[in-house]
DNA sequence: TATTCCTTCCTCAGAACTGGCGAGGTGTTA
DNA sequence: TAACACCTCGCCAGTTCTGAGGAAGGAATA
C-alpha cells in the first residue's frame, strides 16, 4: 500500500458519504490517488437497467448506453461468469464485434489496460468497480500488485452506498414465498416436471398447481419459467 | 485497525496457501487474531452441495449437513438475500424452526454474536464468512466497527482460495451459448412466451425451437424452465 | 373473534410446449 | 476442400401447462 492513510481517509470519506453526487467526486479523488486515466463504478440489473458513476468521457456513456454496448463488452460478459477481479488482458477480444468495441472505447479516451473487479449481489443485482490506464504491461502488472486489496474494497464500499442511495433497486420487496412455493419453485429450477415435483413433494399435481400459481403471482411473473427466473434472481430459492 | 502488519501477513499467507488443509489452519490463526471464539468460511452450491472450514465443532458441522440446516438457517436466507455484510442480530430469528435451530447452534458452542459476510461467485455460486463470539451487544458492535473492513477483505480471499482447490466447482464448464440462443434464453427468463419471442426475435417459433433445444442440449437441461435456470445461474444470460 | 394465509383436493377445455422427421444456406477453420 | 457450428424454415402427433371455475380444514394474527 503506497499511502495506507490518504486511503483510509477517502474510504471513511465515502462511509460518510450522503448523495450520489458525491460518488462522482470521489471516483475522481480515488482516480488521482491510484494515478490512473480513469476509475469507473458501473451497475447493472434487470432489464438492461444500469447505472453508473466515474471519470469516462460522458460522450462514451451515452453511446455506450444506447448501443446496448453492455451486451457486447467483453469486461461485462467476463466479470459476470468470474469471481475474481479480472485483468482485461484476460478477456477474450477476439470476435468481431468486441473487437469494434474496443477500437471505439479506446477512441473515447479509454485506456488500452484495465482491471475490473465483479461485485454481487442479491436479486442478480450485478457491478464493475473498473480502473483503467494507458501504459505498458508491467507498469500495470505492478500496479494491479501493489492495489490489488485496496480496489477490492474500495469497489465494495462504492457499491454499498450506491444501494444505500438507491433502495428502489435494491430490495424491490419481493414477498416471501411459503414454504411449499419455496419446494415447488426449487424443483421446478432443478428441471422437474410439474408431475415430477408433485410426486416428490407427495401431494396431488392439483396442488401443486396452486402453489405455482400463487407464486407466480406473488413474483409477478407470467409464466412458470418466468416465476423461476424471479425467485432464482431475488435469492428466494436455493438450487 | 489493531495491527496492521499482523494482518498483512496473514493474508500474504492466505494468498500462498496451496493446499486446503491450510486454509483450516489459517482460519485458526485468523481466530485468534481478531480473538473471537470462531471463524468458519461456508460454500454453498448447486443441489444441497456444500464445503466449509473453519473452528466450529465438527459434531455440529456434521449435524448441520445432515439435518439440512441450510434451508433452515436464517444466516443463509438473511445473507442470501442481501448485499451487505450482516450481524446476526438484524436477521429475522423469530420463526420457529429459526428459534429451535438457534438453540440447538449455541449448544454446540456457536457464539450468541455473529456477522457474515456473503460472498457470491458466478454460476451461482455463494459462500459465507463468518466470525462468532460470545458476549454483549456493545462490544460485538465496537469489533464490528473496526475490524468490519478487514472480515470483507479476508473473506473474499478465502472464497478465491477455495475456489483455486476446487476448481471442478468454479466454472462447470458450462459450454458458451451462441448469440441467438443467449436472446431466445435472455426473453424466455423475462417471461415471454415462446410465441412471443419467435415474435420479437423476427423468427419463425420452429427456429426459436431450434435455439432452446440446442441451448437446452448445452446445458444438460431437462426442459425450458431448467434451461434458463442454469442459464441464470452460469451467468450466461444478463436479465 | 374475524380475517388472512397456508395447505390440500377436484374438473375440463384450450393453449402452449416437446419430440421426431425433414431441408437449405452461411461462415470459419483444419 | 471438408467438417463443423450457426441460422433459418416446415409439419404432425403427443404431452404438458394454464385459466377458470370450485371446496375445506388448520394456523396465525389482529
Amino acid at each position: 500500500m503506497k499511502d495506507g492513510l490518504a486511503f483510509i481517509a477517502i474510504l471513511e470519506a465515502l462511509e460518510q458519504a450522503s448523495e450520489l453526487t458525491e460518488l462522482q467526486v470521489l471516483s475522481e479523488r480515488l482516480r488521482d490517488y491510484f494515478k490512473v486515466d480513469h476509475l469507473v463504478y458501473h451497475w447493472v440489473s434487470g432489464a438492461g437497467e444500469q447505472y453508473g458513476c466515474g471519470t469516462y468521457d460522458p460522450v462514451w456513456v451515452q453511446r455506450y448506453i444506447e448501443k446496448e454496448y453492455l451486451r457486447v463488452d467483453p469486461v461485462v460478459a467476463g466479470c459476470y461468469q468470474r469471481f475474481h477481479p479480472v485483468d482485461w488482458k484476460m478477456l477474450n477480444w477476439s470476435t468481431k464485434p468486441a473487437q469494434a468495441f474496443q477500437a471505439e472505447a479506446i477512441a473515447h479516451g479509454v485506456g488500452n489496460q484495465g482491471f475490473s473487479v465483479p461485485i454481487r449481489g442479491p436479486s442478480g443485482q450485478f457491478a464493475l468497480f473498473t480502473v483503467s490506464h494507458n501504459c505498458d504491461d508491467d507498469t500495470w502488472a505492478e500496479f494491479i500488485e501493489t492495489s490489488r486489496r485496496e480496489l477490492i474494497l474500495v469497489g465494495h464500499y462504492f457499491n454499498q452506498k450506491a444501494l444505500e442511495f438507491e433502495p428502489d433497486r435494491a430490495p424491490e420487496a419481493a414477498r416471501a414465498l411459503s414454504p411449499r412455493e419455496v419446494d415447488a419453485m426449487t424443483f421446478l429450477a432443478m428441471g422437474y416436471s410439474r408431475a415430477q415435483v408433485a410426486n416428490t413433494l407427495s401431494i396431488s399435481e392439483h396442488t401443486l398447481r396452486v402453489y405455482i400459481e400463487s407464486a407466480r403471482f406473488k413474483l409477478g411473473a407470467a409464466n412458470t419459467t418466468h416465476a423461476v427466473a424471479r425467485a432464482l434472481q431475488h435469492g428466494l430459492i436455493i438450487v
